[in-house]
DNA sequence: ACAGTGACTACAT
DNA sequence: AATGTAGCCACTG
C-alpha cells in the first residue's frame, strides 16, 4: 500500500464517532496541504484496502456528501452517519461547524 | 520516464 | 448565490 495512503488512514482512524472532517484538513495535517485530491482516491481504494475505516466521516469543505456515490447500496453514506446523530439534508451535513473535526487542532 | 487522473479547493466571473 | 476555471500532486499503467 502507498505510504500517503497509510498516513492518510490512520488520521481517519482517528476521527471520534459523531465528527466529521473534511479532505483538505486530512492532507494539511500530513504536511500536504494541496494533495486533498489524494485523500479523496485514498478514501476509494479504503473500501478493499481498510473496510474498517470510518470513511464516511470525511466529506469535502461544505460538508458536502462528495463521496456518496462510492459506498455499497446497502449502507449509504448517510444513514451512516446518521447512526451517528449526524443531520444530512440535500446530500450536506447540517451544521457543519458544529461537527467538524480538525486533527490538528482537536487532536 | 511520462502523461492521464481525481471522494478537492481557491479564486474569478 | 451560483457556475466556471485553473492549479494541485501522488498514484497508476
Amino acid at each position: 500500500m502507498p505510504d500517503f495512503y497509510s498516513k492518510v488512514y490512520e488520521l481517519v482512524a482517528l476521527i471520534p464517532s459523531g465528527r466529521v472532517t473534511t479532505y483538505g484538513a486530512i492532507a494539511k495535517a500530513l504536511g500536504s496541504a494541496s494533495s486533498s485530491r489524494l485523500v479523496g482516491i485514498a478514501m476509494n481504494h479504503a473500501h478493499e484496502l481498510r473496510p474498517d475505516l470510518p470513511v464516511h466521516r470525511v466529506v469535502n469543505r461544505n460538508g458536502l456528501l462528495t463521496g456518496k456515490h462510492h459506498f455499497t447500496d446497502r449502507f449509504t453514506m448517510e444513514q451512516l452517519l446518521s447512526w451517528e446523530r449526524i443531520m444530512v439534508v440535500d446530500d450536506q451535513i447540517v451544521d457543519i461547524s458544529s461537527v467538524r473535526w480538525d486533527p490538528l487542532l482537536d487532536l
